[in-house]
DNA sequence: GTCTATATTGCGATAGAC
DNA sequence: GTCTATCGCAATATAGAC
């Protein structure tokens, strides 16, 4: 059978929903590349098919496919995010900041990544939404994630640190450093995961070394 | 007298000069403020008064003007860095670290960076050579001037590091974190004399006391 | 002023779903 | 067969570069 029957309610020759999410994917693809002025409604359709008119009675408009694809996105990022708290549970403060940082770089440098995160700088004078929903999502989700864990192993004794909410904004700061820079503007390839991991050590001895208690010559 | 319609070359009321940096001025004000695709030629001219003809005999094309105004800032930009690598000047490492950082942090929160940044990395993909000159001229710049300071103080045996390079740009990551992406992306204005001076010695005091030597303990 | 690009809408035709 | 979403194409409107 060509068509096996859609398990859902209705239509399907290319029922509605698939229809909507190809829209959705092209105009990722299309938005994330080009910008938002820069992706024209034409072009969308020309990767779709079909009529323009599916985008306006699917959509409602320019800004209002934006801001759905905005809104997809976002949902796969979180969960990129949430897999990230979830690599802390190493009973070391060393091994678990490592663990917590190559997380943290792996989803920064992820191609996807680079392009939301331009593509947030680019529109959120625009639509000024876009930064919140993204900032919650994303980097307030895993800088507090990561000051939760600092206070733990402070609350335990070792680590010295006076704000667990700034070490852990100025810890993920340094993970995103001139580089990430240069790879947001295009003049660098994403670093790959040797290149991640060098850096994650260096970035961990410099943190940890300035917190880690010295009243107990314990890990080291 | 019938006013003789210069033609070309020559003009009179307001000299060419002049005329071509009010250009730059409102060109400035309005790419940093809305963007290249939403600032229109039009609009410069409104500001500037005049007509559209001097925007094309004098700079060629909205690129161009755009590719003018950019090298024109990159020279005020320059000069911030350059007088912030003068503030290192001090003996004790964590003096001096303060000094510079308190420098960076200024320059950072000054909204016309915060504006060029923005600008840069919205832009960087459509004219790559703007990326270059930015990085050049700033970021690297600052980081390069950093790590030479962080040599000196390493063989001095004052300070414990791997790379000066990399933990220089370690350094300023920390203080480009996510308070400096809020404030680029507008959800929180940029931070005053005080909170940004809280902020660097928490950063310094991290980095610091991760990178010096305790073999002596001297400085502290 | 001219011309191109592009967002948005109008509407008859069509092809599956029911 | 009817119904409805989609299609295809044309038309309108506006902005903005030149």
């Amino acid at each position: 059978m060509p068509t096996p029957k859609t398990t859902s309610l209705r239509r399907t020759r290319r029922s509605s929903d698939d229809l909507r999410n190809q829209i959705l994917s092209a105009a990722s693809e299309l938005f994330l590349r080009d910008g938002y002025a820069n992706t024209s409604i034409d072009a969308v359709i020309e990767k779709v098919g079909g009529s323009k008119r599916a985008i306006y009675s699917h959509f409602g408009g320019k800004d209002d496919l934006f801001a759905a694809m905005m809104a997809n996105l976002s949902e796969s990022a979180l969960q990129a995010i949430a897999s990230a708290e979830e690599k802390v549970a190493g009973d070391d403060v060393r091994v678990s900041l490592t663990k917590f940082a190559r997380a943290v770089m792996r989803i920064l440098m992820d191609p996807r990544t680079v392009a939301l995160y331009r593509l947030i700088v680019s529109e959120s004078a625009r639509m000024p939404d876009l930064a919140e929903v993204f900032l919650a999502n994303g980097p307030r989700r895993a800088a507090s994630a990561l000051a939760q864990l600092l206070q733990r192993y402070a609350d335990a004794g070792a680590l010295t640190i006076s704000s667990a909410e700034e070490a852990a904004e100025h810890f993920i700061g340094m993970l995103r450093d001139d580089v990430y820079l240069e790879v947001l503007l295009g003049v660098r390839a994403p670093l790959g995961e040797k290149a991640r991991n060098a850096r994650v050590t260096q970035v961990v001895d410099i943190f940890l070394d300035g917190t880690l208690a010295r009243r107990r010559p314990s890990v080291r």
